[in-house]
DNA sequence: CTGTTAGCGCGTTCAC
DNA sequence: GTGAACGCGCTAACAG
């Protein structure tokens, strides 16, 4: 920069006025200092930048994993909010485990950042209570949190209700979960979502049968996997739960390889609304978690937990803490039948 | 940082030492040091690090999509190799436009990390022409890039050559191009894969009709768009070449509504072998550009660049700039008949 | 409208 | 094995 205020014959802080626009300077000057910069190539150093105002104007969405594009869908929307106010996103990954989460946690990366999205999916209530740091944090997740932390959830146990509720009233009557969990509200998105499928057989006076519970990881292969192993086993039902629409496409692809008709012989849900599964076939009925919602909030609790000064981001001796839940949404489409009369 | 040393009794020097372990350090003030740091709270300041260092060990993913699946795969991939090392990888998003791209890219953002791999699509050559940075770049994208960076691209039109080869060879005799465009090797991606499909026509002595090349934005919903208006037109085909996974499902999509069986009716290849193309209903036979081989050899590019030192990355004045093409493969899976004999 | 001074929080260099 | 001084590149704050 000293370069440039050479070239054009005035002070750094001159050629630092024209580059950031705060202060008046003469058109004269500033088109000589433009001149010199472009000549020399110049680039501002921004980490430089930020050292001395302390602040980035950069926000991180920390996620488990970069591959799924639960998160790339919700990166983009956080992109999108962001960017007319001129501040950035940058998307970290945290890791595949738990331990590597962990890991990422601790390092002291996100000193980079005004603040940090941070999704939670292997991590503890335990692990995120060590989790001391003075960055202003917006948790995202579904298992029970500490309670200091500002948290974003959506509804999963309404949402699964809400999907439950509508193939009971289609005339379903062994609704399997694939990916279910022992039913907890705190415990997860699985046995969350699993509750709710609970309680709208309750709501239905019907009963959930356990035997229905089909454990799966949420990965690719598994809701295949899932349905060869029902239909194996000779387990009887006629809908699906599917607790994530990555899971209700590999359930779809099982069921078609058994020869199962999708809705006529069995009806399938999912959960989650991503993108793509307005493209399977069927298209897919599924629960949309309100992810517009989700992301505004989560964006409105870290600016005020930035506004707030960082510095005492962990304390939280300040305000309460902030817990959102979002609405979820039934979207259905060609995966399950019209509701009876 | 004063205020660690202060309380263990120590010069900042030290705690740094400490936190970096570049020097011996006594066990005894080791300690003393790690306990006040704890006590304290204490944060290093990566920002005042990284501009004493002037090195981040970051490296940037600038892609144009947040919410493309090809993205996030190619971002978990990088992360995979570069983690090992220590390093980090964050992805930022230059924006949906090409005005947003260029607007993202005159930003001087990149300076805050020692390389930057950019992800080009709506950028000409131009464009990157007038792109002069110091930072280290390596160029992914399949159109024109100016000789002058390093760049790494799949081999667009031998892998649809490939699976337009395999098609013709398992009786295919018209074949749509979904999110065709006029051949060429140089103009993106869309130009070069149908270049692949009309060498393949040419290779097997048969005539490639441009009445068969459908135009179609590279989007969720444009695959079962474009099924939808040739099956309209009267258009007769056998099989359909779609130049990406996300159209090929679309295209599925389309195909299942219009009461077309496939591969029976209809046959489908996609392009980019996305890990979803596994969970299609029917599997979609697709092919493979190479993932691996062009992380690896990005990441490879991109070290010997900063290697040679920023500063000058580009100038080019020292090393030919290097140029790689990540083989393609065919993954046959069952959108694709048995080839004959 | 422009320049001078000082310091953001580290780590390299050189002394002890 | 430890400390003091200096500077990475930028910008408030206060002159002028």
């Amino acid at each position: 920069m000293s370069d440039v205020a050479h070239a054009a014959g005035v002070s750094t802080m001159t050629v630092s006025n024209v580059l950031t626009g705060r202060r008046r300077v003469s058109t004269q000057t500033r088109t000589r200092v433009e001149r010199a910069a472009a000549d020399l190539g110049y680039e501002l150093n921004l980490t430089a930048r930020h050292l001395r105002a302390g602040r980035t104007d950069t926000v991180a969405l920390a996620v488990p994993f970069f591959d799924h594009p639960y998160f790339g869908e919700l990166a983009a929307r956080l992109a999108r909010l962001l960017a007319p106010e001129g501040r950035h996103l940058v998307v970290e990954q945290t890791g595949p485990s738990r331990e590597a989460e962990l890991a990422a946690v601790t390092r002291a990366r996100w000193q980079l950042y005004d603040g940090v999205l941070l999704s939670v999916v292997g991590m503890t209530a335990a692990d995120l209570d060590d989790l001391r740091t003075s960055v202003p944090l917006v948790l995202l997740g579904e298992q029970q949190m500490p309670a200091r932390y500002d948290h974003v959830r959506m509804d999963n146990v309404g949402g699964a209700r809400l999907a439950t509720a509508h193939l009971l009233a289609t005339g379903a009557r062994r609704i399997a979960v694939v990916g279910g969990a022992e039913p907890s509200a705190d415990a997860g998105m699985m046995p969350a979502r699993t509750l709710g499928w609970a309680l709208a057989h309750e709501d239905a006076g019907a009963a959930a049968e356990p035997g229905l519970v089909v454990r799966a990881p949420a990965d690719l292969a598994s809701g295949r996997e899932a349905v060869r192993r029902i239909v194996r086993d000779g387990i009887a039902f006629d809908a699906v739960l599917a607790v994530t629409d990555t899971l209700a496409a590999g359930v779809l692809a099982g069921l078609a390889e058994a020869g199962l008709r999708v809705p006529d012989d069995v009806q399938v849900v999912g959960f989650d609304n991503l993108a793509s599964s307005e493209l399977t076939v069927p298209a897919l009925s599924t629960v949309d978690p309100g992810h517009e919602h989700l992301a505004t909030e989560a964006l409105r609790l870290l600016d005020v937990a930035v506004a707030r000064g960082p510095g005492r981001g962990a304390d939280g001796a300040a305000d309460a803490p902030r817990h959102v839940t979002a609405p979820a949404e039934l979207v259905l489409r060609a995966t399950t039948r019209e509701r009876r009369g």
